[in-house]
DNA sequence: ATAATAATAGTAACCATTATTAATAAGGAG
DNA sequence: CTCCTTATTAATAATGGTTACTATTATTAT
């Protein structure tokens, strides 16, 4: 949206920072939860505005998974996710283009539609708790 | 979640015909204002109660397109979804289970987790607005 | 420094959804 | 059919995530 330049502000880059290193694909309040710990002060709806304006200039990446909450991930190179049936958590799934491809590829020869892209959720259960099962 | 036996409601039944004649994917307010038409004093509560109840009785199905609302669907076999980046709208995907089957099976070469399913939201061009550029 | 303006903290507003409550309707049992 | 239990309803208040507003502060170029 906001294509203007952005200013340096210490809370943004302190909510970047943070975003970059959680691994866990984090909500808004676990974020304003660990930024508050940097720094005191500061309030939930800046939090809010700068993990929008850092999406809107591709910084980071939005990730609604369907529960309710929207959650935040610092990694902006193409990849998918998995929410594991057994702790929840999400994961991140690598993936080759060339799979996605030849998905898209072939559900439009089965369509009247041209489809030029697929945003992908995968469930099941992640490697951790896979091996925990066996 | 409610295992319980439905008993008959007028309101509930026609908020269920409203949707299986609706192929739009409305979301609660679309279906409210039709019903409406049917059941002038009918509440925006029974219309949000009664689709949950339906989609927790499997005879309808949520969707989430991360909009900001929930739409529903009287289509409960397996299909998927595409968003028209012109009109906007949600078409029907039909997509065999082979096609599925072989995302899953060559994703799960390429990571450590145990895949199962997908939640696949197509984006590019309906068939309608695709016709009209050409 | 100064001026221009973006960013902030604090808080109120917004909007989709859910919960509450008192009244009504459904559908058995006697 | 009548009573009784319980689901359902209409109306509305409450909730929770998110966004907007406002006075103040911080950033950047000059």
């Amino acid at each position: 949206m906001s294509e203007t330049k952005l200013r340096y502000s210490k809370q943004r880059e302190t909510i970047y920072k943070v975003l970059k290193d959680d691994c866990t694909h984090p909500c808004v309040d676990d974020i304003y939860a660990k930024v508050k710990q940097l720094i005191p002060d500061i309030s939930l709806g800046t939090v809010y505005r700068n993990l929008n304006l850092l999406a809107d200039h591709h910084r980071i990446t939005r990730l609604d998974i369907g529960d309710g909450v929207i959650h935040f991930d610092a990694r902006i190179d193409p990849h998918y996710h998995l929410i594991c049936d057994q702790c929840g958590t999400i994961q991140d799934i690598v993936c080759s283009q060339a799979i996605l491809d030849e998905l898209i590829n072939k559900v439009n020869e089965q369509s009247e539609h041209v489809i030029k892209g697929a945003q992908i959720l995968f469930h099941g259960t992640c490697s951790h708790c896979f091996k925990q099962k066996s």
